[in-house]
Formats: C-alpha cells, structure tokens, sequence
DNA sequence: GCTATGGTCGCCCTCTGCTGGGAACAT
DNA sequence: AATGTTCCCAGCAGAGGGCGACCATAGC
C-alpha cells in the first residue's frame, strides 16, 4: 500500500473488517478453544489513571462514580465464532438470533477486567478481580460486552466472582454437582480467565429485565458500519446532546467512555419516549430525518426539502441539483475551474465564501469566533463546537467495539485502527508501517535521518532523542521529591534522584588506596602493581639519600620504606 | 426562479504529548 | 548471571487548522 491514505473517505463504515483484520485474526488464538474465541486485539491495558468510572446498582439503578483506586484495566477482545458460540450464550439466544441468520457478521467479545487498589483494603490491591468481595459488592467493575448488532449486554453482577459462566447452562449443571469443573474453566479464552481468576459462580445469573429491553432495542451496529452515509449511520455518528447534559459527572477519559457505554443503553429508551410523548402533544416530526417542531407550516415547509426535486443533472456524474448555480458549481468541481482567485497566495475557490474563509486562515488571521472561557478563538462555529467539548468532557462518538469515545469523529475513525489494525502509513525506506503519520514521520527522522540534533537536558549532561522523553528524564531524575532519599553508603539525604545517584556512583569510584610514598591513589585493583614498582623506587632514593645524610633518628629502614597503602574507605584523606 | 451568502457538516491533515514494552546499559 | 535503570521506539490520543461540499435563505 503507499505511504499516503488514499480513499480514505468511506469513513468507518465500508473498510472496517478489511484484510488486514484477517491477517489479525491468526495472530493469536485462544489457547485453549480457538475454534469459539480468536484474538483480534493483543491485551489492552489501561494503567494507573487515578480516577475511573464505574458502575454500581443502588435501588435497582445503575449509578455511576469515580473509584480513585483503579490500578489498572484489561481489556480481551475475541472475535466470537458465531456457530459455535451460539450455545454458549444461550440465555441470550432471542437477541442473538440474527447472527445465526447471517454468520459473515462479525461478533466481538469484550472481556475487561478491572484489578483495583483500595487504599483502605490494601489486601485487595493484589486480587485482579472481575468483581469486588461480597462485602464489598457496591462497586460493579466489570462489564461484560458482547457486541453484536449493536447488542451491548452487561451483566448484573452483585455476587463475589464472576456470574460469567452461570449464563451457559453447562454451569448451573456444574453447581449442582462438582463445584470445579474443569472442562467449564475452558470456555472463556484462557488468558483472560488467568487475568480474571475466573472462578465458577454460585448463582444463576439474571440479565435485568429493563436491560434486556434496552439491549433489543440498541441500533444495529454493522448494519451502521456497512454505509456511513445511510441514515443510521449517520444518527450513530452524531452528538447525542441528552447526555450532554447529564448530571453525572464527568472527569475525563475513563468517565465518558463510560458514560458513552451507558448511553448506548439509554438512548433507544429516551427515543422511545420521545415519540410517545410526540404523539400525544402536537409535535410534528419529520419520518425522513430528525426534524422535528411544532409549529405545522414549519413542518410542511421542511418537508418540501426532503421531496423537492433535482432537475439539473450533471453530465459527467449523473448527479441532480435543485439548481443551477449548485450544478454549475458541482461541474466546477470536476472541471477544476476555481473562479474565485486569493489575491495573497496561489489558491483558488470556487465559490467566495470558501476564498473568504482562505483569506482569514492564510491571511487575516481574522477569528471572529471567541471561546468564553479561555483564549481560544477560531475562524468557524463547527472548530468552536469541537473546543467547548473539550472543557465539558463531552465525548458524543463511541466506538462500537471499546468504551473509547471521542469527542470528534476523526479520532474515533483513528481509532477503529486499533482494532482493525490497519496501517495506512509505509516508511519508503524500510518499508515499516504505522497507523499514523506523524509516528511514521518521526520513525523517519529518528531512524533514517542523519545528524538529527539531541535534546540537551538542562539540569545534567543527558542527551535525548525525543522531547517527550526529555521530559520524562526530567520528571524521573530532576524533580523534588518530598520524601528524601537515602545514599545507600553513607547518611546522605537527596531529594532529586539524579544527585543520589551521582553521590552514589561517587562511592563506587573512591579511591580507596593511596600509597604512602608518593600522591598515587587508586581503586583495589591496581594498587599492588603500584606499590611494588613505588616500594623498589624509594629504596633506591632512600638509599641514595641514606648514603648522603644517614637514617632519622629512631626511624628504621623498614618504617622508612613501607608500601603498606592506607585502607581508607570511601574517603581519600582519613 | 436565480444568485450570492453565511452557516454548517464532514473529512483529512498536522502538531503535540504521553505511555509502556523492550533493548541496551549499569550495577 | 541476575536485577535494576534508562532511553528508544511505536502506539495512540488530544487539540486545532484547512478546505470541499451542501444547504437554507435573503435579496434580486
Ligand atoms: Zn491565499
Ligand atoms: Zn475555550
Ligand atoms: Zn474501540
Ligand atoms: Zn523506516
Ligand atoms: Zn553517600
């Protein structure tokens, strides 16, 4: 494939499952059935954020809330063997049906686990657990997500260990007679039952009712993926603005992928009852898109947009325009004839609105559009919508295959890379891929450029590579610690690691044998060679210097003579 | 009815920055 | 040899810039 991402524009829809997902599929299998589960996605592993959002029941509610101790999150994604899966989940088996109709769907199990570190109970902080201890059942850190047709089914676990294999009736066979069976341990993917300690639950799991009706009525995701220009694609794609304007907190990355997950629940219900609503008050809505109003002549007025016909055809692409000017400015575009020319640079529009727009990016740098509540100002309302989200942690486009949700769609679409593993970008030198361009950028500096200059740290004599590395050099060597640190040789406190280290590293290298005759100090290893060269050396002066002045007083020749070197660690003047 | 215009959506790009695995090096 | 530390690196997400295209509408 070449370097550049060419027609790209199918967005999420036509290439999700390309080839490449093939190659991945054979990548890893399950270890022990990889006829029902195949790897598509190495483990996944969130670390350490503090703050992550999880659900618990309250009064038969989901709640959802900030647990400050999430140590880490796994997540296994398996693409499920539809024919022989389908057992397997049987309690799920009316929602599940369709894919039996049509197995070339693919269907992704998404198993994360959560292990977790409670400050108060640090005992748990070793337990990766799917769901906490009995006595400590308000927290729901696990989520199983089967996703099909857009079916998102979680379970309800309250119980001490995972209710996972209660939904296969081969379990509850097995809780009636032994407790451990093992050929049940091997129906999950071995890997993530080793992550999980997935043990064999006590009772019957029970899919919540109004669950279950949620999950029926979720928005058939393949059907979405296959056209990203049908309708339903295109309502998947779009902000959903009610969870906007949750109350539930939101505080970042973690929450509103979470939340995103939540919403995939809700928002069929919340439609339902719009249209409930609508037809008992006088709310007209528009059967052909979202429109909706109150006021009837606005109605029909809208209406006409959907039936209003498109007389003028484009020759070259058969496609009908409601007008001239549309027409003639759609052959422009095939044309290439850019009337509108930049008076300041080489570009040309079509129309002079788009000049215009040019003109303030390239050369006014007139921003009429100010953010309220910091200094960012941008030339168009779509950039502005795109800013605020990012002060209200609003993430209105999911993926369908992760809780990742993101607050535009082109990161989503960069994201659903992850999962197919594609990689548009080829290094022309060594042929490498990436899924990004700037990662493929960077490769190409770092790797094939010569003379690439280093990074000087300010605080020491390092040189680096990468900026980002640069900085973590500085946060690991340079920053104060509070606690101080203790040289491991002497009584020493640092607070910076960086100087402990170089004290330290000094300790190692004392010279800590000096000879008695001359200034030589030196290391261990070396010193006897000295001193027998520095022994035979003075006898010869000290002999002729006897022969000149005679002995001092008291002083024998063998005092006077000793190559016995001082043992003075760690200091050379003791 | 036609045109110009401003608003809007959507796509794609770049720059930026953090992360964790692992190689290389140090102890 | 084993263990610890540092840095290289690809992976991947955040934010924003730029533009093509479409549409509704005001004004002729
Ligand atoms: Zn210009
Ligand atoms: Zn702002
Ligand atoms: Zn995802
Ligand atoms: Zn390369
Ligand atoms: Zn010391």
């Amino acid at each position: 494939m070449a370097l550049q991402q060419t027609g790209e524009g199918g967005g999420l829809g036509k290439e999700l499952l390309p080839d490449h997902w093939q190659q991945n599929r054979n990548m890893q299998g399950s270890r022990q059935n990889p006829e029902v589960f195949t790897k598509i996605k190495d483990l996944e592993t969130i670390n350490g954020d503090k703050g992550s959002n999880v659900f618990w029941r309250h009064d038969d509610k989901d709640v959802m809330g900030m647990v400050s101790t999430v140590e880490r999150r796994q997540t296994f994604s398996y693409e499920v063997n539809t024919a022989l899966s389908a057992p397997l989940f049987k309690r799920q088996e009316p929602f599940l049906t369709p894919a039996e109709e049509n197995s070339s769907r693919k269907r992704i199990l998404s198993l994360p686990v959560v292990s977790f570190e409670d400050e108060e109970e640090a005992h748990l902080s070793e337990h990766y657990c799917l769901a906490l201890r009995q006595d400590r059942m308000d927290f729901q850190l696990l989520g199983m997500e089967l996703q099909h047709f857009g079916m998102n089914l979680e379970p309800d676990i309250h119980h001490s260990h995972l209710r996972m294999l209660d939904l296969l009736p081969q379990a509850a066979e097995a809780q009636q007679g032994e407790e451990d069976h093992p050929e049940l341990t091997n129906l999950f993917p071995q890997d993530f039952q080793d992550a999980a300690e997935m043990h064999l639950g006590e009772e019957a799991y029970e899919l919540h009712e109004v669950e279950m009706e949620l999950i029926g009525n979720a928005p058939a995701v393949p059907d979405v993926l296959e056209n990203e220009n049908s309708p339903t694609a295109r309502k998947t794609n779009q902000r959903v603005d009610a969870v906007a304007k949750s109350s539930l907190p939101v505080h970042g990355y973690g929450e509103a992928s979470s939340e995103g997950r939540r919403r995939k629940k809700k928002a069929p219900r919340m439609r339902r009852n719009q249209m409930k609503a609508q037809g008992q008050s006088t709310t007209h809505q528009c059967r052909l898109c979202e429109f909706t109003t109150a006021n009837l002549s606005d109605f029909n007025c809208h209406m006409k947009s959907h039936t209003i016909e498109r007389p003028h055809k484009c020759h070259l692409c058969s496609k009908g325009f409601r007008t001239i000017t549309l027409l003639r400015n759609h052959i422009y575009g095939h044309t290439g004839f850019r009337p509108h020319k930049c008076k300041d640079c080489d570009m040309a529009f079509i129309t002079r609105g788009e000049l215009m727009r040019h003109q303030r990016y390239k050369h006014t740098h007139e921003k009429p559009f100010k953010c309220s509540m910091c200094p960012y100002s941008c030339v168009e309302t779509s950039k502005m919508k795109r800013h605020i989200r990012s002060h209200t942690g609003e993430r209105p486009y999911l993926c369908c295959f992760c809780s990742y949700a993101s607050r535009d769609t082109y990161k989503l679409k960069r994201h659903m890379r992850t999962h197919s593993g594609e990689k548009p970008y080829e290094c022309y030198i060594c042929l490498a891929r990436f899924t990004q361009s700037s990662t493929m950028k960077t490769h190409i500096v770092q790797k094939h450029t010569e003379n690439v200059p280093k990074l000087q740290c300010p605080k020491c004599n390092a040189t680096i590579a990468r900026k980002s590395d640069l900085r973590v050099h500085l946060r690991k060597l340079h920053s104060y610690v509070d606690a101080g640190m203790k040289c491991r040789y002497c009584d020493a406190i640092f607070h910076e690691r960086y100087p402990l280290i170089q004290h330290q590293r000094d300790h190692r290298d004392e010279k800590k044998f000096r000879c008695d005759h001359c200034s030589y100090i030196c290391k261990q290893n070396s010193h006897h060679e000295h001193s027998e060269k520095c022994r035979q050396k003075q006898r010869k002066v000290k002999a002729l210097e006897t022969g000149r002045k005679g002995r001092k007083k008291g002083e024998t020749e063998k005092e006077a003579v000793s190559s016995k070197t001082t043992f003075a660690p760690w200091k050379v003047n003791s």
